[in-house]
DNA sequence: TCAAAAGTGTTCTTATTACACCCATGG
DNA sequence: CCATGGGTGTAATAAGAACACTTTTGA
């Protein structure tokens, strides 16, 4: 095998952080292994990368393929790239994650899962190949987004009260909020609207809906802010 | 060719995007491409990663054979990946971006450059590859980076003024600081130590020099801070 | 009537902004 | 003596932090 032939026995991969909110908790969607290696380990959902395909694509159809999402919130976080993070080989991976409402999401059993399931993001186990690095690095990025550009659209349903989406900011900054400061900061923005509607059914006194104004919204993703809590 | 083989008909390789500060601007090392393709256009240095190195290594030997620097700041931005990006084949790139002092580079020509040299980062010509665009996105995540974290370091002499810190702030950030407000901030965060010696040579009032405090340094790089202007 | 979460303002402290003049040096 | 950049403080404004009680509903 000449030289330059060795570069090309390698391969490379994308691995999916799915982030999702179940109302109170921050949750990732993770698959149990169905081959070796790792069979039957927790892992992130990922696959080889078609030899035309573009790496985000790759992730798409990984995300589609799992839960049948299409268009949801995608960004990639970085390679991972060590020499023996696969037993079988040379594969770098391309790590993204992406935001979507659990409520949207019916269970797709694909080629590459046998079973997948949400998981509260703190206190894991541990996962197949390098993923816990992984997930670890796409949490830290969520993080810092989170305080730059509004994400709740991606992670709420279309109404939600003032308490979910405290609650969502807690649970992705891993922090306690002042419940009347975070009011106040994010009424502030003009970035809510008030439905006039109150929650139903609940046995405490219900709350205000509340949507996004999805022009604000996208002004606020495109320009960005800084969103210190 | 097995479908399992195809995957491995691709090479992976890492672009560095290399930052200085010549004192009052901020500049990037390009090469001179030697050979097709893109031959004589300017590009980020980089080179295929081996099939038996990582690839923070091979970033680090891209920048060592360039520039006989080793130990620089390097951090991974991610991954370019587009079908079309290599006209050679299909090459995914892994980009960093490293920072270094100036007046330490010695000009090494390697193997993979003709020439080498420092270029303003703004109102660049068009540069081989997908190369405008890895660059783009590398000065993104440094300028999110220096707010995040002390990087003067890197960048500056050992001794420097205060108004040389300030410009590096400017030319990184692409905007002017107020003076006072500037001075203010920066000397309330206990990070520079006064070093009671003056510029010479200088046709104004010469300027007090600084260096910075290296255990303070240390705790601001690895807790972050939020350094807002 | 009890439990549970919703909703609501004010005060204090801290950080940010805006702004203009005199000083020390080399040429 | 002139040109050049160095160095300094204050007042006004805005943002952040801390904090406790009343309301509404279902059980």
């Amino acid at each position: 095998m000449s030289e330059v032939d060795s570069f090309f026995k390698s391969a490379f991969s994308v691995d999916n952080v799915i982030f999702g909110f179940d109302g109170s908790d921050l949750k990732v969607l993770l698959i149990q292994r169905g081959a070796p290696p790792f069979k039957g380990k927790l892992a992130l959902p990922g696959d080889l990368v078609y030899p035309n395909e573009n790496l985000e694509t790759a992730a798409e159809r990984v995300l589609e393929q799992l839960t049948g999402l299409r268009g949801v919130y995608l960004e990639q976080v970085k390679a991972f790239g060590a020499v023996n993070r696969h037993p079988l080989g040379r594969v770098i991976t391309i790590a993204y994650y992406s935001l979507v409402k659990t409520k949207d999401y019916t269970p797709m059993p694909a080629s590459f899962a046998q079973v997948a399931s949400w998981h509260t993001i703190h206190h894991l186990e541990e996962l197949a190949f390098d993923h816990n690095q992984i997930l670890h690095n796409c949490l830290l990025q969520l993080q810092q987004r989170v305080r730059m550009a509004p994400i709740g659209f991606e992670l709420l349903p279309p109404k939600f009260t003032l308490t979910e989406l405290q609650q969502l900011y807690e649970s992705i900054l891993e922090t306690e909020l002042d419940k009347r400061n975070f009011r106040k900061k994010i009424l502030s923005m003009n970035l809510l609207e008030d439905l006039n509607e109150m929650q139903a059914g609940v046995a405490h006194r219900p709350a205000k809906l509340y949507q996004f104004d999805q022009e604000r919204y996208k002004q606020f993703v495109e320009r960005g802010y800084s969103f210190d809590l």
